[in-house]
DNA sequence: CTGAGCACCTGAGGGC
DNA sequence: TGCCCTCAGGTGCTCA
């Protein structure tokens, strides 16, 4: 389900309830999500969470004692801050106690997310964060950046643009219509994008993700905020999703194609 | 190192 | 109605 604009959704929601709120009690209802659950029986009892915030698709929230509970919403993850009198639907796995009644309620249907608690180490984030590239809405994520980065590289521009390690965040909704507005057929080879192209990923990477979040991302079926609303941005894609339909620019049949195992839908003249 | 393929899991929807 | 197949906002493993 999410991609940046989702979670970014979340974090900002979440951000004002949770920041200062201790977590008092930790309610199991699975073993495990993506990873086991029980750590989490003995590691957040008596924390204080200090803030929130997202980075790449992952929340992360720095506790008081040097560690950070990381939060992944996989493909179906949905949070959740109400009260333990709401009954426990099927697939939410794990129950959060806070000193004022509230509960943090993690659900998630097809268990890709998980909920982990790291140390802290270098620049104020878990050790695995090292290896993952600029944000997209961060000045470090350059036309020079992606230039640099993409020479030699030949797998295709669309799974690039999805690699974390070169920038994080990028998924596959936005990853197509991305590549839709700066006119780039998703199977080039990276390493063939010319730097003016660059500069015009970059553009429509920063214009088309800031949209997504001003309207609270993108629901397909799954994506909920934390007060159960859905993002609006879908009403705004122009490829994903709609393969077989006419491009919204000359009318063409979109295409689809399979890229690194993900559906890629694109228009096969206005994408070159 | 890179790149491709698959596994993880549940549910929805289409074809028969 | 039911069965079987394919597909879905992600990540991380193995293999060549």
């Amino acid at each position: 389900m999410p991609e940046l604009p989702e979670v970014e959704t979340v974090a900002r929601a979440l951000a004002p309830v949770l920041t200062g709120r201790t977590i008092v009690r930790v309610e199991l209802f699975s073993p495990a999500v993506r990873t086991p659950l029980s750590p989490l029986k003995t590691a957040l009892p008596g924390r204080t969470i200090r803030q929130l915030f997202r980075r790449a698709r992952y929340l992360i929230a720095p506790l008081d004692n040097g560690t950070a509970l990381v939060v992944h919403l996989g493909m179906t993850g949905v949070i959740r801050v109400e009260y333990s009198s709401v009954p426990r639907r099927k697939h939410e796995h794990v129950f959060l106690h806070l000193d004022n009644g509230s509960v943090f309620r993690f659900e998630d249907v097809r268990r890709f997310g998980g909920l982990e608690v790291h140390p802290i180490g270098q620049g104020g984030l878990p050790a695995r964060f090292a290896a993952f590239g600029p944000e997209p809405l961060s000045g470090d994520f350059s036309a020079e950046y992606l230039y640099e980065h993409s020479r030699c590289r030949k797998t295709a521009v669309k799974t690039f643009l999805m690699d974390n390690a070169v920038v994080a965040g990028i998924g596959n909704i936005y990853a197509a219509e991305i590549l839709f507005a700066a006119g780039i057929d998703p199977r080039r080879e990276a390493g063939t994008l010319t730097s003016e192209q660059c500069r015009n990923l970059v553009k429509c990477a920063r214009r088309i993700l800031r949209e997504a979040i001003r309207q609270g991302g993108t629901t397909i079926s799954d994506f909920k905020h934390v007060d159960g609303s859905e993002g609006k941005f879908a009403v705004r894609l122009q490829v994903y999703g709609k393969s077989g339909e006419p491009c919204p620019v000359c009318g063409t049949k979109l295409q689809c194609v399979r890229l690194g195992g993900r559906s890629s839908v694109f228009c096969p003249r206005c994408q070159r």
